[in-house]
DNA sequence: CTGAAAGCGCTTACAG
DNA sequence: CTGAAAGCGCTTACAG
């Protein structure tokens, strides 16, 4: 048994300045005009002399509020360090909650048995939740939808729940980076994609496809490869598209790591990038920029996705309404050094002749 | 106002399950014995049916026992993506907790109130704390130290501290670092050390010379740059070190940061590694494999370290008692591309002259 | 096997 | 301005 001498309670600060658990109460939380400031001393002094500190659940069982936010995410990521967002998103509400004396707890989903979570978050232990990188089959995100604790989002969610959230805008951003490419005369644009599970890898396909449309250029199925986010993927990938005829001039990838696997594999091959082939990456991750060439791709605001997700969710709290809208913020381009005009011989006005089917 | 249907109470289960309160806590935590087969079917229907799920906050206060665990970080750091680290401690922590079906919430420590942090630790809100990454000098160590509250301490620590801590073995690391260099026939083995407020930094610098000593090599001053950890302070540092005469062969870094930031500078100045200079970092960060020359550094076992100190904090608070020991978990050595011998015109046996001084 | 009662440490009308 | 009392939702001896 543990012999820790018991910490003061409010009764005994009662007792020791001689007046009544109410008053105590009262001068501890400051209501204007419910004690005299004879009692205000005394009770003051008691409280600094005992050492005395709240008890925080005894205080939010009785006024039904926490101060905390339950941050949820899938368990069998290596929740923070899998993925660098993970680590920003989580500062981000950090920062967020801390400004506003929030706690956070951290809950994590196990992959067997979403309800389970439940068992963390409808259980009075927190005001509000923020669900932070789910995969989009997460059942999780229908359990929050149907129950009443206010929820967001951080990160992607298909687009038929009906909860607040705060995302990246990708779609844009992959639009943006195909039309570039275009410009620059390449026709012939391939895609490795993210693992198709999450939101994410699905829009920034969106992206890409639509651009590609627009520009009348009908996306050839030999030029895309379905990764997982994993660099592995990336290596995969991007040997697969090389054996395309013709091979794509220039190739999207749904985030660094997989960039960063096709460009290992390009420079075993002896394809130099970016005079053979052009690579966009996304995520601006710290190694980006220190291999070489140094990788083209985008920037996300995750700390700020943090942050406004837990200002969301701060704001349904207290004021009891529940938000709709989502929040896209945009992702910016960082220029390196691996995209350029695609080399000659591919000819930048020749059609794409479709391979397969 | 939120207009949340109130969730089920205990008391409701009773009265729907027409039983006591008491019958239905007997049922949901299964005390053998205490309850008829029959009772218990009816219980857990109503349970079922009305979606019932016990009140955490009621239940601790009653229990005096959480199963929360706190992880106190400072809180000008950006807690979790401003160090690869903490990142990896934290999932450590999580994966632990989460076995035991313990919770985590996160303490952030202001930089310019520590007391604060007490009021969110020792307020029955947790059953225990785990100090993670915290300056040297940071008073919360005190505090805690004095403090009942279960604690441990993950990260460096200084030795004065009476507190359990997991930390990583970097004597040991940089004195085998520097030990190698030596046996390579480096003799002016030069130091970038990390931020000196940190326990770690100082420990690294201390094998570093222990090695040095045992070789009977006099640490020079002009070889020494008191770093802070950051990538700036390695391209100050180097720059530094350089001007030195004789100018260090080789140069330990008190973590990769600095190192990158070093071999940066190092490239621009046409100073070839390992070929002129060797340099070894420390972290094996992501970006540590993909500069170049990839970096030789020190592995650390992070995950491990949130894993062992949310283990000796469990069992302190499981056996009631205070644990007292240490432990160090080895670092490992990453060889990769930046150390080599020390180039032949500095011939490895010429006795170092003192620079300054 | 079951239930009434006291208690965990606070807050909040309400009466004075 | 102050305090007695009920209540937050649970657990835990204890008596039957």
């Amino acid at each position: 048994m543990r012999t820790a001498k018991k910490s003061p309670t409010i009764r005994e600060v009662a007792e020791a300045a001689g007046v009544s658990i109410s008053t105590v109460s009262n001068v501890l939380y400051g209501k204007q005009g419910f004690y005299s400031p004879e009692t205000a001393q005394r009770v003051w002094a008691v409280v600094e002399q005992l050492g005395y500190r709240p008890n925080r659940l005894a205080r939010s069982l009785a006024r039904r509020r926490t101060f905390t936010l339950g941050v949820v995410a899938e368990r069998h990521l290596g929740f923070v360090s899998h993925n660098a967002y993970f680590g920003l998103i989580l500062d981000g509400i950090l920062h967020e909650a801390t400004e506003h004396e929030y706690q956070v707890k951290i809950v994590r989903v196990p992959a067997d048995n979403p309800e389970k979570a439940m068992d963390y978050i409808v259980d009075g232990s927190v005001d509000g939740v923020a669900l932070v990188a789910l995969f989009a089959d997460n059942p999780v995100l229908r359990l929050m939808e149907k129950s009443d604790v206010p929820t967001v989002v951080a990160g992607s969610i298909p687009p038929t729940v009906k909860l607040p959230c705060v995302d990246v805008e990708d779609i844009a951003a992959t639009y943006q980076a195909v039309r570039w490419l275009i410009e620059l005369g390449h026709r012939r644009i391939g895609i490795i994609t993210g693992d198709m599970r999450q939101w994410s890898a699905r829009r920034r396909e969106q992206g890409y496809l639509m651009a590609l449309r627009e520009a009348g250029i009908e996306p050839n199925p030999s030029w895309r490869f379905e990764g997982d986010y994993r660099i592995e993927s990336g290596e995969v990938g991007i040997v697969q598209l090389l054996r395309a005829d013709p091979r794509p001039t220039a190739v999207v990838c749904g985030n660094d790591k997989m960039a960063i696997g096709a460009l290992h594999v390009l420079r075993e091959m002896g394809v130099r990038v970016p005079e053979d082939i052009s690579i966009i990456g996304f995520d601006d991750s710290e190694e980006s920029a220190f291999i070489s060439p140094a990788l083209t791709t985008f920037r996300q605001p995750m700390f700020d996705i943090g942050l406004k997700a837990a200002e969301l969710l701060l704001q349904q709290i207290e004021t009891g309404t529940r938000l709709q809208h989502n929040l896209l913020l945009p992702a910016e381009l960082v220029v390196r050094q691996t995209v350029a005009p695609p080399p000659p011989s591919y000819g930048s006005f020749s059609s794409a002749p479709s391979a397969s089917r």
